[in-house]
DNA sequence: CGATCGCTGGAGCGATCGTTCTAGAGCAAT
DNA sequence: ATTGCTCTAGAACGATCGCTCCAGCGATCG
């Protein structure tokens, strides 16, 4: 009945989930998480029987709740929707500026890695992106938008903080992220407008 | 004199190019590779002395440079722009569905996976970037904008598109990218009509 | 005080990884 | 005919891959 919760199984997730954003699926080994995280191969196997399958799925997961409270975090913390939306852009660039332009999605690495190679991990992230995009249409539906713009909206941020994230991974600049900022910001704030 | 042209170095390039798109960087194997593309080990090392990276490389930017013809292209034909931006996203969206949402950005994958990991490959997907985004920033500029809206508008154009892209093979729906690109060509119309 | 059980530690499996190396085929110039 | 060069073919290497298996730890329970 004590709460025996479990250090190692949340260590090997929580390493899982850095060095998988990091190195991708087939780039991260489990020697690597096993030495990063503090276990051992048996016990990885024990917490999970399936392997690095299981252990991926449940490391994409978590982290993709994990984001999804902070960018809810942002939204819920501005004066309005909008106002949250605008400022997420700029403080993605920090934290990738400030993580040598590693510190991005943790979840598209993977994504793409596996889209076309392991239908199990590929339902888990687009499971989790349709968690995202719920919590975020929710919100511009309750700032006054309809069903769809609400839905469209939180498709175009979404595609925007994404690719963008790739962009500036890539050049190693926050251009793109300032740039799809902007943009994304002023059409929502151009949405919610027509709405009222 | 004659033409030697090389068909066992461009038939590795190809399909390089392939499996890096569907199954990343440290997922592609030398031998799937040279199984693919009817070569040997032998062979490979001979016209890529440095390896699997050096055939990475020629692969990203020889994919890089024939989707940029391939997206002028579409541009270029359109009677304006503003039109062939608007085009592009359902020709990406179709070319998506019908490969299975296996046929989307030749890049990407691999630029998330290498970005902190291989500095070589991930300045040849920065480099490829660039080329893009000038390629379509001209265009814009002999369009009618300025030098910053240009610019600004290739990185939307280019963030949105790579974001889409995530999102709709992850969740394999082309939802995401018929939404971005209504956005995109919205905003490019009104940056164009306000420069006008 | 054993017995049981959740969990850890790690050796070792077969397979595959990227790479090296040598043998030789095919062709052109001498 | 010989030499030289480009390119192909593939065996073999050490390292690492994901994974299996089992011994043993410490806490809990009858």
């Amino acid at each position: 009945m004590a709460e025996r919760t479990n250090d190692t199984r949340e260590r090997l997730v929580a390493t899982t989930a850095d060095l998988l954003r990091e190195h991708g699926y087939a780039g991260t080994g489990l020697k690597a998480i096993v030495a990063a995280g503090e276990a051992t191969i048996g016990s990885l196997y024990h917490h999970f029987p399936g392997g690095k399958e299981d252990l991926a799925e449940a490391a994409l997961r978590t982290s993709g709740a994990g984001y999804q409270l902070l960018v809810e975090a942002i939204i819920d913390d501005a004066p309005d929707v909008a106002t949250g939306i605008r400022q997420s852009f700029p403080a993605a660039a920090q934290v990738l500026e400030a993580s040598g332009y590693a510190d991005a999605c943790p979840i598209a690495t993977v994504a793409l890695e596996v889209a076309s190679t392991n239908e199990r991990l590929r339902r888990a992230t687009g499971e989790i992106f349709e968690g995202w995009l719920e919590a975020l249409a929710s919100r511009l539906r309750a700032a006054g938008l309809g069903e769809r713009a609400a839905r469209d909206a939180a498709l175009v941020y979404l595609s925007a903080l994404e690719g963008a994230f790739v962009v500036c991974r890539a050049t190693r600049s926050t251009e793109a992220m300032a740039a799809a900022g902007a943009w994304v910001a002023d059409a929502v704030d151009a949405a919610l407008a027509e709405a009222r």
